[in-house]
RNA sequence: GGCGGCGUAGCUCAGUUGGUUAGAGCACACGGCUCAUAAUCGUGGGGUCGCCGGUUCGAGUCCGGCCGCCGCUACCA
């Protein structure tokens, strides 16, 4: 049995759950459901990053402390999951006892490796940003790019680690891991910026204390990014529990918004390297989704909620048209036009239309009793095909196109009916050849759509006369065609997925 | 400015190392069917492959130039 550890980034809970975050969760929900469904022994981790001055600006804004403000910030986003039906195994948060215990025994790791040293960070801050600019980012005369107001120019004595030793060893390490970031656009764009060549950043701050004190050094907590990556060996029990780490690292794969590259393909690998141990052996970089062209982000007001979509359309069109429509990698239109036409398309009509046609049938000239399916059936061998693209297109993180494979399979099942016409025949062995393989069909298709539909992978399961949950089946062998056994009673239920009239 | 990417049917995109009439899905039109959620099945229309030039027997696919769009070029998460 082969492990598979899968990550999303952790969210900052300053921001509401939007459909963003959405799109990272369900794909990773998607394939650790593959994964778990081929056997693989599945970690699946999210949570939220809750340090950092904003969050302990907008803390005493309301009147509370972080952690007050954090504790009721954060259930949101295990909320927005619950109701996409995203079954993560681990839910961590930042302000746990455990990663202030990970971050701490990481960077004293590394300290004590010699990677961090004291001095003195001058830049020039914007007050309303929080943030420091480099100079090359100002408008001409020195203004903040955002508010157009001059900046000042602000000395802090902080911790600093030496990313500029890791320029060479992250370039020899990226030559030996070819695959290590995919897409492969974007894992040069990590390698020319490393490639540019790497300075020292500074990883402590003495202005706020919402975040996990230094060791060495009370006076200072851990910049937030630096706490917020160690996230990710926190969990599966870095500087705690040595044989449980030994098992899940490195072999992970962080899915990652293009926004973080730097961080999860530069930073983070460097601090591994100084911490002693591997580098994250899988980056996955998606792209974003566009509202009318315009990211849909954490500042703009174009976002959407999770829990508005799922009401309108249903949680699993909306994980589908997240999988299907939006390919790992690249932008993606998002639009009420789009998922709706998806909808119809694919689940109502192809999907939805298949599974009623067939149980009617089965009802009318079967007597609600599904039989088994033809062995030497056509579409025995489309089955194989399928089974074939579907797994090699998630092995590629690819969930649009072992969604596009399967429903060729669904395709492929409506014309073979409309060939066979078993509606017009007299019941007997051929009609009954026939309304086994679709219903096979079903069987194979509802255990295909588990990662991505989980809900309407049971009830189809459950409506074929099946026992047990296609979730615990096990490929390749729940994929061999025949496995449909005949004899069940068949369900014609209300439309899986009612037509759409907008 | 530097580095990189993109521009193929109305829409979203695929197009291996250059090779017969450039493909898919959706949308549209026509035909079949009527078991099914007016669903389904079949057929078809539709593309100067951004522009110009070059290499080649032959280029969407290689080279040069141009136009347009986008990303990265470090301390916001």
């Amino acid at each position: 049995m082969s492990r598979y550890f899968i990550t999303t980034p952790i969210y900052y809970v300053k921001d509401a759950p939007h459909v963003g975050h959405a799109y990272s969760t369900v794909n990773a929900d998607a394939l650790a459901r593959w994964h778990r469904l081929v056997g693989d022994d599945v970690f699946f981790l999210t949570g939220t990053d809750e340090h950092g001055q904003k969050v302990a600006r907008a803390a005493e804004e309301q009147g509370m402390a972080p952690l007050e403000w954090t504790d009721q910030l954060s259930p949101r986003f295990a909320e927005a999951w619950a109701g996409l039906d995203i079954a993560n195994d681990d839910f961590i948060r930042t302000t746990e006892p455990r990663h202030r215990v990970a971050v701490q025994q990481f960077l004293s790791r590394i300290n004590d490796n010699g990677y961090i040293y004291k001095d003195t960070y001058r830049g020039l801050y914007c007050v309303p940003c929080e943030r420091y600019y480099a100079a090359d980012e100002l408008l001409p005369g020195g203004f903040c790019p955002d508010h157009r107001i001059p900046l000042e120019e602000l000395e802090e004595e902080n911790y600093f680690f030496k990313l500029s030793e890791f320029q060479q060893p992250l370039i020899d390490w990226y030559a030996a891991h070819p695959g290590a970031v995919v897409p492969e656009p974007k894992r040069n764009e990590a390698l020319s910026f490393i490639k540019g060549g790497l300075h020292d950043i500074s990883i402590t701050r003495t202005s706020i204390d919402w975040g996990v004190r230094v060791p060495w050094d009370d006076a200072h907590v851990f910049y937030v990014w630096y706490d917020a990556l160690i996230n990710y060996v926190t969990a599966i029990g870095y500087g705690q529990d040595q044989e449980r780490f030994d098992e899940w690292w490195p072999s992970v794969h962080h899915l990652i918004g293009k926004e973080i590259i730097r961080f999860h393909c530069v930073w983070w690998p460097a601090m591994c390297m100084a911490a002693g141990i591997d580098p994250p052996a899988h980056v996955q970089v998606h792209g974003w989704l566009l509202l009318g062209g315009d990211k849909m982000s954490n500042s703009s007001v174009n976002r959407i909620s999770p829990a508005e979509l799922t009401e309108e359309y249903g949680v699993d069109p909306v994980r589908y048209h997240l999988l299907r429509d939006v390919p790992l990698g690249s932008d993606g239109e998002f639009s009420a036009e789009g998922i709706s036409a998806r909808y119809n398309a694919d689940l109502a009509n192809n999907l939805g239309n298949l599974l009623s046609r067939v149980t009617t049938v089965v009802g009318s000239k079967c007597d609600g009793v599904g039989p088994a399916p033809d062995p030497d059936s056509r579409l025995a061998g489309v089955a194989a095909d399928v089974l074939a693209e579907t797994t090699a297109a998630w092995d590629a993180g690819a969930p649009h196109l072992a969604l596009e494979s399967t429903w060729r399979l669904i395709h492929e099942t409506n014309a073979e009916l409309e060939t066979a016409e078993p509606w017009k025949a007299e019941p007997g062995p051929a009609v009954d050849a026939v309304l086994g393989s679709a219903l096979e069909v079903l069987r194979l298709v509802a255990v295909l759509v588990v990662p991505a539909m989980p809900s309407t992978a049971r009830e189809i399961w459950r409506r074929i006369g099946l026992s047990g949950a296609p979730a615990d089946q096990r490929l390749p062998a729940a994929g061999v065609w025949g496995g449909y056994p005949g004899g069940l009673a068949v369900e014609k239920g209300a439309p899986l997925f009612p037509r759409r009239k907008d």
